[in-house]
RNA sequence: GCGCGGUUAGCUCAGUUGGAUAGAGCGUCGGCCUCCGAAGCCGAAGGCCACAGGUUCGAAUCCUGUACCGCGCACCA
């Protein structure tokens, strides 16, 4: 419909600058936000003003005269200073209702020729500990933005980087170690350096079942460790595993890191590196900013991620030759590429900002500008308790976990609060407030219009109204504002999801919910539902149909349930 | 110092890439269930869109600068 008016539009422009020296401006319509302004608004005229040098409202009746328009055009009008309002037959956008409930769970969905294989890698939370608030915002973000983009056609991966690989995992393993040895009795004092939650006791009680004191100190001290550490992640994995299942979120691909050193792609990548001369020896600066007592200028090998946009050439070997983080994370990515996705897009919490631009450096020069990840930053979730401040620092040990959390404030009501924000502004959450409100959340809001719908149909059932067939019900009664503006609602909804999936950004979704939620709620009060008006009845009944539809379609992309009763 | 993000109602946040009278949820105040689900609806109060310039028919939105908040800035990940 938008596309029909639009090229009308552009043909009456066209003819009209026909003897002008001057260039067709992009047609663009809009939605107004009033509904006194019609179903679609055009600014044309304005902007040809300036270049005609006449006034915009003489235009844009000029383009009027010319303009063909399609049958589904009732009125056309000019107002304000220029726009072009179109009005459209109430019949012609009701049969939207039918399409719905046709279509199903596939209204709103395309099957696009430029669909793609996108690799969504997210959360990738470090197996050291259990995950926190922040953590489960980038995880309902890449679970929903995934859904988003199937929506669209596109075949999207769910996939997990698991960083068990580096120092890390030393420090994981030798507190794990120590807490073992505790629990044996001996007395030892905790380092500064080592996690100090209570999960790496349970671990340590976990690996002492696994195999007796005994055994592990019989074991060579660095066969030990390197055990321990590969226990404990997979105990950690397992828990975060668990986190996410909680809130309904699965990866197709874990992949990790330590795989990647094994198999030798990191080496690989080094000395693919250095043939093709994107590598040298040489010395960083010193850091900016941030005061550094031991900075000793050193000679390492430096990838010329400037050449491709970064800010300085950043290490890919360590003082000790080993490999760096980086080093593997670039690896990583060369083997999205080649196993052939057509897009690769990360998100990362906002703590990992500065990475970005070295990463996609790295990639573009690897793949000769080929491809590049588009990476989202996530802002921190502000986590209280109370108005007080709660720490989620891992080391501090006293973070609240997503658990507690998701335990708290139930997963449905976690994810479609997490996700009416947008990902890039900081988010404060009050967990006392969150319980405290669970009743008056938004999530129920939205929840019980769904649930109210299905109500009344299954009263209708009840009371043994015959549904017509779609086809059979006469749309051209309804014509109350509340009516209407609930079909150009969820006329809407498919371009609200193109938008959404374009723009990589689900919260667009919540909204959507938010605004059909109230349009029904209006339409619910205003007008009757079941009644004695037998046309109208049935009317009503489709369009409770394909409301309940998809308001179900929408939350289904949030991960967030559609009861029939609550 | 540099980079990224933010600043909109008492609080938490939207604002359809520059449009018409800036919206929602929560909170406050006042109405609405003999009637399909009141977890709802209707109304009211509440705004110098951080500040100052600029761009143009038109700016919360774009550009420049300033202020404040968050994150990051070698040899960690």
């Amino acid at each position: 419909m938008k596309a029909s008016l639009e090229r009308a539009l552009q043909q009456a422009v066209e003819q009209l600058l026909a003897d002008h020296e001057v260039s067709t401006p992009a047609i663009v319509l809009t939605r107004p936000k009033h509904k006194d302004h019609g179903d679609y608004a055009c600014n044309v005229a304005m902007p040809l003003a300036g270049r005609l040098g006449r006034k915009p409202r003489q235009i844009a009746e000029d383009i009027l005269a010319a303009v063909c328009w399609p049958e589904a055009v009732n009125k056309t009008k000019i107002a304000g200073p220029g726009f072009i309002n179109i009005y459209l037959r109430a019949a012609s956008e009701a049969e939207v209702l039918r399409r719905i409930v046709q279509q199903k769970s596939a209204y709103g969905c395309q099957t696009s020729e430029k669909a793609q294989r996108i690799c969504l890698e997210f959360v990738s939370a470090n197996p050291t500990g259990p995950m926190h608030v922040g953590h489960g915002r980038g995880a309902v973000l890449g679970d929903s933005l995934a859904n988003l983009l199937a929506t669209q056609g596109h075949e999207v991966t769910r996939e997990y980087y698991i960083n068990d690989a580096g120092v890390q995992i030393g420090v994981l393993a030798n507190s794990v170690w120590l807490r073992m040895r505790e629990l044996c009795g001996e007395l030892i004092s905790f380092p500064d350096a080592g996690y100090p939650g209570e999960y790496i006791i349970d671990i340590a009680r976990q690996l002492l079942k696994h195999q007796s004191m005994a055994q592990w100190q019989a074991m060579d001290e660095d066969a030990r460790l390197q055990r321990i550490g590969e226990l404990s992640v997979e105990a950690n994995m397992t828990a975060i595993r668990e986190d996410l299942a909680r809130l309904g979120i699965h990866f197709d691909v874990f992949t990790s890191e330590k795989s990647l050193h094994e198999s030798g792609q990191v080496q690989q990548l080094v000395q693919q590196l250095e043939a093709e001369d994107l590598v040298y020896r040489g010395c960083l600066p010193p850091p900016k900013g941030k005061e550094v007592k031991d900075y000793q200028p050193q000679e390492q090998p430096l990838f010329r991620t400037t050449d491709f946009g970064d800010d300085v050439d950043r290490p890919i070997l360590k003082q000790d030759g080993t490999a760096t983080y980086f080093a593997a994370d670039i690896a990583y990515h060369y083997d999205k590429v080649q196993r052939g996705f057509d897009r690769m897009i990360d998100i990362w919490g906002a703590d990992h900002g500065g990475y970005v631009t070295r990463v996609q450096a790295a990639v573009k020069a690897l793949t000769g500008l080929e491809a590049q990840p588009d990476v989202l930053l996530v802002q921190m979730v502000n986590l209280t308790r109370g108005g007080r401040p709660v720490r989620m620092s891992k080391r501090a040990g006293t973070f609240v976990t997503l658990e507690e959390v998701v335990r708290e404030v139930g997963a449905d009501a976690v994810r479609f609060n997490f996700m009416t924000r947008r990902a890039e502004s900081q988010f404060d959450f009050d967990l006392e407030e969150a319980k405290l409100q669970s009743d008056e959340n938004p999530v129920y809001y939205a929840q019980y219009a769904h649930a109210r719908v299905c109500a009344v149909l299954r009263k209708a059932k009840e009371e043994g109204v015959q549904q017509l067939a779609a086809e059979d019900c006469d749309l051209s009664c309804l014509r109350s504002d509340a009516e209407q503006a609930l079909i150009s609602r969820l006329l809407a909804w498919p371009e609200v999801l193109q938008k959404a999936a374009e723009r990589l950004e689900p919260y667009r979704v919540a909204n959507y919910v938010m605004q059909l939620a109230t349009a029904f709620h209006a339409f619910y009060h205003q007008c009757r539902i079941i009644q004695d008006d037998e046309a109208l009845t049935q009317a009503r009944l489709l369009m409770a149909e394909a409301v309940a539809q998809v308001l179900k379609n929408a939350l289904t992309i949030l991960g967030v349930q559609a009861p029939e009763k609550m």
